[in-house]
Formats: structure tokens, sequence, C-alpha cells
DNA sequence: CCTTTATTGGGTAGATTTACCCAATTTTGA
DNA sequence: TCAAAATTGGGTAAATCTACCCAATAAAGG
């Protein structure tokens, strides 16, 4: 099975190299081409490629928001970003609209052939410097969750009257069910207040949250 | 610059087909060897290496335990996933425990040599089938922020208004801010916990947060 | 043993919220 | 054009919160 390549550059110079680069795989074939954002969505209707490699400066418009569009339309062509941007903003946002793979064009002939039958088989290249800030995200997404442990020295009991507070209950709600007077609830959400140097229930919430006390 | 490397598998014949399939390649050098968790983490000690092939399945403890281990004492040192593990699982927590690549055995050895080179470098290499899972996860994680739509028939208004409050504003400073009267910012606000059949700030800000208006 | 910390409880005062009552103006869509 | 929805604003009252004041008892650690 060859894989139908559809590819998207402004610049006819970039898409005759490519083309040769290509040429000597035997299993890609370059079934059409497109120099701005609106033929490269009309491509996709007439050639029905299986990769399309996208560059994200077009144009018309963003290469980005045509992987959007042609995703929307056809969610089994897989996109490979093919840019010079190596920065966290068009990676992410060109993530979020589908993209199958990641690849700057200073990379290596191969990469790029990697990048493409990966995409083809629905598996996802990146490449590493950009593999890196998504690994970077992952971890700052997960890491509230562990830090559970050390709360900023709350003690146990506050701990415990923070996750009431957070939950909504009010002081008197929360001194019935820890059985202690709701003045003693206030003294211990005051504390609380004062040792995060917050200054409201609102906020109480979100810190709840952010150290996943509770789930919002 | 050679890039030094520690081999970490239980299996001496593993050891040898990785010593022998890098041999050619004069950018890369076998430092040293471990067969268990503890000879690894003795070994960084011993050998200084700047990249770890670690295997997931030990004798004696995971690789993934180990790979924390050696991130904690030597955050400078790469580690590099060497395992015939493909499931979100390990993938997921051999991330979280610091590392630089993830590479499961049947990948080529041009994919094995990429990896360690970018670890190397302190970027991060990830097999396409992996790479495809921790997309599948960004997105998860990202979705909720997109679905700022349908709050269940908030106004226009209404959801500026929500923003403020879910961020400890009080309704004479979201007044302020808006220019509008504070009775109309509680009339707002009011309106909106109707609206959502629920009855304190503690609730709103964690609705907020769970529809992505605002972050925890 | 003694000091510190945690936990408990009370009082007071002002600020804020929640929840109703009322209605005028503007915008939108049918 | 006309009705519905959105946005605006005011009044009142009870509930709740925030922020101070005070202190006793119990547990933990040096």
């Amino acid at each position: 099975m060859t894989i139908r390549l559809l590819l998207v550059d402004d610049h006819q110079v970039v898409r005759s190299g490519l083309r040769m680069l290509l040429a000597s795989e035997s299993d890609v074939e370059i079934t059409c081409e497109a120099g701005t954002a609106r033929e490269a969505i009309a491509a996709v209707e007439n050639c029905r490629p299986d990769v399309v490699l996208m560059d994200i400066g077009l144009p018309d418009m963003s290469g980005i928001a045509a992987t959007r569009a042609i995703k929307s339309a056809h969610p089994e062509v897989a996109v490979v970003a093919l840019t010079i941007h190596e920065d966290e903003e068009y990676f992410f946002k060109m993530l979020e609209a589908g993209a199958g793979g990641y690849v700057p064009k200073r990379a290596a002939p191969e990469e790029l052939l990697t990048a493409i039958r990966a995409a083809a088989r629905g598996e996802v290249y990146l490449y590493p410097s950009m593999a890196k800030l998504l690994v970077k995200d992952f971890l700052a997404q997960e890491r509230p969750e562990e830090g559970v442990t050390s709360l900023d020295g709350l003690t146990d009991r506050e701990q415990e009257v923070l996750r009431h507070v957070a939950e909504g209950a009010t002081n008197d709600e929360i001194a019935e069910i820890l059985v202690i007077s709701p003045k003693t609830v206030a003294r211990h959400r005051e504390n609380i207040l004062q040792k995060l140097s917050l200054h409201s229930r609102a906020e109480l919430v979100r810190y709840a949250i952010r150290k996943g006390i509770i789930k919002a």
C-alpha cells in the first residue's frame, strides 16, 4: 500500500524539493499539491490523500485553521505539520487542531519519512524538541495531584476542615459533620486563611482544587 | 563528543545485542552495564553516563522506580526507556519518573539511536505509538477549556460576572470592573445560581473551574 | 518536665452573600 | 412590529463570612 500524500506549502521551491526528496521512496506517492489553505482544503476533497504535509505559514489562512477544517471534514486524513516554527504556541495549537505529526523543516529527511509513515498508521510522530515541550506540559498537569502532600503546614484537622469548606459546606454544616462547635470550625478556617495568605472561601476552593484536595 | 551510555537489562543476550548494534556508531560509547535496578543506580554513580538505556522489567525493582531514583540523584542524566511494554500505564509512569525517551524493543535500530541522541541533547524522543497516547491525554486535558461554549444557558454578561465571582471578587469589586451597579452584579449572580441550581460562591468556583472558565 | 503546637470553644463587629420583592430600558428574534 | 429575553437598578432581611479579641485542654517533641 502506497501512502497518498498532499503537499501544502506556499513556496513552489519547497514543494519541488520535497517532491524530489520523496520520489525515491516506494511507499510514498505525492498525489497533489496546494499553495494556499483554501486550495489544500479543496485538494483533500479531490485527491483523497492519506497524509497531508502542512506548512503553517500560508498566505490566506493559517495552516492550523486549515488543519482544523480538514480534520473536521475528514477525520481519517492524517495531517503532519512541517514548519519552521518550534515554539509551544504553534505546536500545541496544531495538536489541538488534530495534527498527527510535527516536524521542523530543519529535521533530517528520514525523520520526515518516519513522521509520514507513523501518521499514515494513525500514530503520532513528534520531533524530539517538540516532544520535550509536550512532556513538560504533561508533567505540569499531573503534578498537582501528587502534591496532596506538603500542604503548606496545614494540620490534619485544618486539612479536613478545608476539604469541607472547599466542597461548599457552611461552618455550621461542617461543625455537625465533625461534631465540634461551629466556632471551632470558624477558628480552623481563620487559621487556614492566615497560613495560606488567602482571604475568602472562593480562594480556598481554588487552592483545594490546585492541591488536589478535592476535584473540581 | 561521544555519548556515554549505561545499559540496563536483566538479559545478558539483550545487552550483548545492543552492544553489537551500537558498536558501529562513533558518537556512542557503552561505558557500563547493569542487570538489576540496584546495579544500575550504583553504576550511575561510578560510570557517570550521559544516557541510561533502561529496561522496565527488572528482577529486583521496577525500571520506573530505578529511573525515579536516578533522576532524583542526578537530574542531568537522561534515561531512555527501552521496553516491551507499549501501554499507557507504564508509559505515563515512566514520563513522570523523568524519562527522556520511550522506545519499544520492536523499534528499528535507527529509532533507538535517534532517541539516545535526542535524550543526550536534553530533548525527548517518543516512539509514534507512544506519542499518540500522550497527545490523546493532552487533548483530554485541554478540551474542557474549549467547552466554554454551551454553559447551560448562561448569557454573555452572566458568564463575565461568573468569571469574576469565581476568581474571588466581591460584588462591589465586580461592579467597579464592569462599571455597573453592585445591585446589578448581585442580580446577575442570583440568576446564575438559579440557572445552575447552585447555592453558594464555593459551588460557583468549582463550576467555573470544571467548565474551564477560570484555571484552578 | 516543660515548651510548643494542635485542638477546642466563646464574644463581637462589620462586610458580604443569599434570596426574595419590585421595575425600566435595551436587544433580539420570530 | 411585537413579544421574549437580556441587562440594568433598587429595597429588605436573614444567613453567612471574615477578622479581630479572648482562653482551656490535650498531644507532641525537645
